[in-house]
DNA sequence: CAAATAATATACATGCATGTATGTATCCTG
DNA sequence: CAGGATACATACATGCATGTATATTATTTG
């Protein structure tokens, strides 16, 4: 006991992970725990957005106490950003799935399009995520992790476009990240502007937006 | 002195503003005061956004403490919406005067154009109004209240881009309120993802993500 | 210029969420 | 099943911004 590295331990937080010996049951203990905070965190987050979330109500809700919550997360942030890579990564999976299909690219194009679309019905994950982008541009640390997850997710819907452009014979005037950066952007713009007030931008016209920009982009004609 | 009315002061907040016999000097050095404190506040919610921004450092910058502030605002969202009230006042004659132009329409296109790429400049202001619209959507008093002032702005902007899509002989197949909505919206959401990593959206892609949406939307082609 | 009133400052009370330090229960190892 | 570690709970210390109540300073008016 007296004899212990507290001078290592000093400036690192509580514990980096576990070192990884216990392959054991308190380990699935513990996977458990982590992930019912996980959930619950998702959940809060959703309902109350990030900066007004509280541990205690993520904790509580996950059926423990923030004593629990400390002993898996050092922050709010850290465990926003194990839930900020679960859905990167689900969204990157998702657009992998549409490459993977090779279609003919008009067909690629409308499941694009409609990828897109989709991601305006997670309204409150929309709010959520233009949220967690304001905080992080006043929060350094966060920036950077920030920009690090979200970069490799505009880089890899820019690989989609840049493929499907090239399918189609077309050639974008801009960078590829920045056609789908600007999409994932009207995206949550425009719900946000629906939440706001609906009755200035309909669900309707919503989708409409979304798709006379991405036909623009693309250099389709407008379908309609 | 005795015979006030107690009651009716009960439940209206400090005081609703001078009643208005008091139309001298003192007069003019509240209102002194009163400037004072929206400029500084203007620059501490541009620096810190909303919710961060606290009333000492507005009080403060303005050479002053809480006191004067409180003395002549009610919170932080009352001098926000005092701000907002100009900020959207300004925009509106903005606009009115373009329409008083009675260009004709290819000229009036391109202003307008001009007009809504203008509002990428003032980032710090896309970013504080995306910031105090998620902040509304999670307090219904300042939701109703931002709606008001909003409507004001998108339906003055919707009449504007009626205007000239008929003198241009067009018809926009959506909303002209949806519309303007969509425009505002795009802006802020590219600012907002250009300061989160410019490497993603450059200032020339935002200008052209801008100019396709709009030639777009307007039914025009594309400029290129 | 004195009394009254308004404008601003100072000081306090409150509330609330975070993070930490320590206690207790659960589990693992030999 | 004992001793040690791990997971979680409880309790506290801290910090910080708001709003209010009261004191102080400036301004007006008779």
């Amino acid at each position: 006991m007296g004899v212990n590295l507290t001078l290592a331990r000093r400036s690192s937080r509580p514990l980096r992970r576990r070192i990884k010996p216990t392959t054991s049951r308190q380990q699935a203990r513990t996977d458990l725990t982590r992930r019912k905070l996980l959930v619950a965190a998702e959940r809060i987050f959703a309902r109350d957005g990030f900066e007004a979330a509280r541990l205690e109500d993520i904790s509580g809700l996950a059926g423990y106490t923030r004593g629990a919550f400390y002993a898996n997360f050092q922050s709010k942030e850290d465990i926003f950003f194990a839930l900020l890579e679960r859905w990167v990564g689900q969204r990157i999976s998702e657009v992998e799935a549409l490459l993977a299909q090779q279609e003919r690219p008009a067909k690629l194009l409308r499941a694009l399009r409609e990828h897109y679309a989709q991601i305006t019905q997670d309204r409150r994950l929309a709010l959520l995520s233009l949220e967690f982008k304001l905080f992080a541009i006043r929060h350094p640390e966060a920036h950077a992790r920030l920009r690090t997850r979200q970069r490799r997710l505009r880089v890899s819907g820019g690989d989609l476009l840049r493929r499907i452009a090239r399918l189609a014979g077309r050639t974008l005037p801009i960078s590829y990240t920045a056609a789908a950066t600007g999409f994932g952007a009207i995206s949550s713009a425009l719900s946000l502007e629906h939440l706001v007030d609906h009755t200035m931008v309909s669900d309707q016209d919503i989708r409409h937006l979304l798709g006379v920009f991405f036909d623009a982009v693309l250099g389709a004609k407008p379908t309609r």
